[in-house]
DNA sequence: GTGGTCTAGACCACA
DNA sequence: GTGGTCTAGACCACA
């Protein structure tokens, strides 16, 4: 289930390209699971078959997600892509705490915030 | 003294309004200095004044600066600008913080992050 | 036997028609031998009938087997298949060393994949 | 000067990288050197813009390339985008080596071959 | 002007 | 039916 928003600012392609990065870190999307069809999906979300053409197109070159012409389009083999992901991921909180630093946050604000996220339960978004 | 980087991907707008925001919350900017004007920052440059003139009218959206017509630009009062940027960037981390934990990141990995920034010193960049 | 690849991009039809032009190629499969039937073939394999249709029909317009309807499909003369086969393989190579020596590589180097291949043994697969 | 050829089967978009690899491989395009741009390029050759950015994308994608929007695309530092293709296109020359040697080529019928190559002077194409 | 996103719709190879 | 390519054309942010 992927709800768009289109006032965001950030593409219709990314926002469906981090959704499904999303669902594979969270378990919810497995390895050789089928993804829904590119026309199937377009439908659902009421925007033009090519741009999840561009989301999944994007997760292949990626390697992420593997499509089979006639077939559809699945996971690929979780574990690289995850590890890849978390390692950009970390890159950000990185760059996030230097801004935040300059800015004037000290140590305990930050360590406040790192203990809110991580004692909010499983489900952090 | 602003140095662009042309292919870090940052818009140079933005890059322009980091820069001096960066040199606000370091107290090199204060309250009701004179920025250069926006003919004189983009001959410096070697860009187009547009460029300028969108990153002093953001500022001046955000209350950052404020602008008199036929005298120049100049930094608002620091400390209402600086708590609105402070947090800004807080909630910058909070959000980096949640996509590296839902991305596998553990507690003590970010801890080890946290004090890597907090121990380098004075200039975080 | 044939074993299927589903995430190597290669066509399916294209996998079924090179492994027999292989089993062609070392004898496995001689002049006159009957093939299997394109249903049961596909029943083996679990895919679809057209697909091993499509492999036969394109080795019998290359001249590599024969269908004799209501019987069934048979291996060409391997002599002239196998010339022609060989031609075709022969070009390949040289095109990819051309775009091998086009992206630097040296004659040494281009020496040292010739003799790794060459000294694999019987199976170069 | 790229000339497309509609009848090889290759997508266009995919001729275009390739030109531009090979001038890259051949020094004929150089770092930090500028591209066409999309709709120069589209009108040149007679095709539609969107072809053309999917070429540039992928390029950027591949770290071949950088796009500055509002200023065009350029060359990205070639050293490692080039030892990429030298690599892949090794690649490529085992597999057709293997594929050749199992159709019967002998090590004479190769090096004949690599020879043929290697002596026609600088320009392979 | 330049690259980036998106829609609408056609046509193809493959299964 | 499914993914892949391409055209035509609109609109946007950025310089």
């Amino acid at each position: 289930m992927i709800t768009l928003n289109y006032q965001s600012g950030m593409p219709i392609y990314q926002q469906i390209k981090n959704k499904i990065l999303e669902e594979i870190m969270l378990g919810i999307l497995k390895a050789d699971e089928q993804l829904p069809t590119v026309r199937t999906l377009a439908r659902e979300l009421g925007i033009n078959p090519n741009t999840i053409q561009k989301a999944y197109q994007e997760l292949e070159g990626e390697g992420v997600i593997y499509s089979l012409t006639g077939k559809g389009s699945f996971i690929q083999n979780v574990g690289v892509a995850g590890q890849k992901i978390l390692k950009e991921r970390l890159e950000a909180v990185t760059k996030a705490l230097e801004e935040a630093k300059m800015a004037g946050a000290t140590r305990p604000e930050i360590d406040t915030l790192v203990t809110a996220v991580y004692d909010k339960g499983g489900n952090a978004k």
